[in-house]
DNA sequence: TTGGAACACAACGGATATGTTGTATTTTCC
DNA sequence: GGAAAATACAACATATCCGTTGTGTTCCAA
């Protein structure tokens, strides 16, 4: 899979999570010692996270890690 | 949990699965157009990979990305 | 003992993630 | 429509990833 579409659906299923829970980015970026941009950038698919900076994310969403994570064959 | 014990741990069980393979580092590493002492890196904890580099990884170990992925409550 | 294979370590450079600030745009609600 | 909240975008500085080269160490076989 390209990396772009990759890392576009990572973002979407993370906002997906996030609106979910019903909060809002400055939410979950304050609850994990973030701002509000740093979310952005992950949710629109600008960025290739590190995989300790999505356990945070994941923290901050209270779900598991690998709940976050996309497999090729589920794409 | 801390950052260097999530990535050492992470490494480990990248390198538990390619030795079950029976593939060197090196083999891996060029399976995915890498060379060894990047793999050496990651098997070994000192880099914190970004999430498509794992991706990468986890092709070249036929595996599925979230097989590599640690979850608190399993550590 | 020598040679080769496998793994580890260090350093360098270019690219990019991340934190940060500022601001623009969009959405929501009155 | 207007205000406020939510999201998006841009740019800058610092840190770090990742590719790369060079080399060291260990182990095993010939």
């Amino acid at each position: 899979m390209q990396k772009e579409v990759f890392l576009k659906i990572l973002g979407e299923r993370i906002r997906e999570i996030r609106e979910r829970k019903g909060i809002t980015q400055k939410q979950l970026a304050h609850a994990i010692d973030k701002d509000q941009q740093s979310i952005q950038r992950l949710e629109t698919g600008k960025i290739n996270p590190s995989i300790y900076y999505l356990l945070e994310v994941a923290h901050g969403l209270e779900v598991e890690l690998d709940i976050l994570i996309i497999n090729d064959s589920k794409v």
